[in-house]
DNA sequence: CCAATATATGAAGGATCATTCAGATTGAGG
DNA sequence: CCTCAATCTGAATGATCCTTCATATATTGG
């Protein structure tokens, strides 16, 4: 990420004691609180520092409005799940398309698992926001990473590994999205993680040449 | 559709002459252009009533809020892609595996597609609504559907029909969101398009027993 | 212990918006 | 042509919200 934020959204100026930082931790759980439990049309400045137990003052003392605060709340997030996953994609050079598959999905899934509500809060957070740039950047960094893996395997050789790994991708994230917004069951959930692995990699299969 | 929206987001009253439902139109149209030329959180009544070209009251005569719109123009729009998805999956009864994932695929896409401004219009307007009845019954829809199609082919047979569905829905939903999102450029759209069948069919072939 | 700097406060300004309603206008049916 | 119901109007109301700034408190480095 850090794909230099559109300037009107970098944050005021960084927390440099150690108050300050425990601010803005206090800031940014608050905002996904207020999200979960009233909702994106609630999400107030007042109630988020509120929530925060800090005043409004201070959270404009970081963040020059609420747009900014949801930007960098989202970048926070979105690079934590990105090192995750190429984290996992660098671990599975020269593994087999099956290990390769399995992992990549299971990264992807867990990373958004892990805090279901950060997740959700954040899915509804993205439309008060003009986040295209970030999203960019998520998906080049993702890009490279399992292109790279993709590459690396010893069984296989794809005839358009740009447009295999571009379907791949595409197929993951918006399974995962759905899955998370139509809120099923976790049993479910989880049978169609597995399925998921499943197709991918009878896709790759069929895409060797 | 038609799942008895909660009480609180039923329209107020319908429009019996022909003038009426010429501006209900219109505002429903209206609502489309505004989301789209200015965003969610520019999404307002007034604006909304001006370029439709009628008074703010006159939207208040047919839904008694903002939210009652966008329901209104969710459900709208939800009831014709899923008229077309069925209509679709009924035409390949007793089809091969490969037509019905084909057509599948091509319906909902195309549905998408036909008016992507709509559809980018509403994925946008959908977080500020309680959608959920929505979705469950446009899922319940294609579930039917789906599932019927599947069930009729005489060349496969599923161990677990109902996973093998929900999975395939899932994907497919999620992945069109996905492209859409990401506003990929056109070709490489049509080509991740081509390769969701393809997957899907690889996957559907997989799971026969 | 004392600047200098960082951080926090929250009432108040200014703006936008959703929603109402009393009254005007238009169409339908007799 | 006339009446009643349907439709439309838009200024006014009341509420909510974002953002600022003058002031107060806390921390650090010397």
């Amino acid at each position: 990420m850090h794909a230099t934020p559109p300037r009107h959204l970098s944050p005021r100026k960084r927390p440099v004691q150690a108050r300050a930082t425990v601010t803005v931790d206090a800031i940014f759980e608050a905002t996904i609180q207020v999200l979960l439990a009233e909702g994106v049309y609630r999400l107030t400045t007042t109630r988020v520092a509120e929530r925060a137990g800090v005043s409004v003052g201070t959270m404009y003392q970081y963040f020059p409005h609420k747009q900014a605060l949801l930007y960098a709340l989202n970048e926070r997030y979105l690079d934590i799940v990105a090192d995750r996953v190429e984290t996992a994609c660098r671990r599975h050079h020269g593994a087999t398309t099956a290990e390769m598959v399995e992992a990549l999905v299971m990264a992807y899934w867990d990373a958004k698992t892990e805090r279901s509500d950060v997740t959700r809060a954040l899915y509804r957070s993205v439309v008060e926001l003009d986040n295209a740039a970030l999203i960019e950047a998520f998906a080049g960094r993702m890009d490279a990473a399992t292109t790279a893996m993709l590459a690396s395997a010893p069984d296989a050789r794809y005839a358009d590994i740009v447009l295999v790994n571009a379907t791949l991708l595409s197929v993951i994230f918006g399974t995962v999205r759905n899955v998370f917004e139509r809120n099923l069951p976790e049993p479910m959930q989880a049978d169609i993680r597995s399925q998921l692995s499943t197709m991918c990699l009878s896709y790759l299969e069929a895409s060797k040449g």
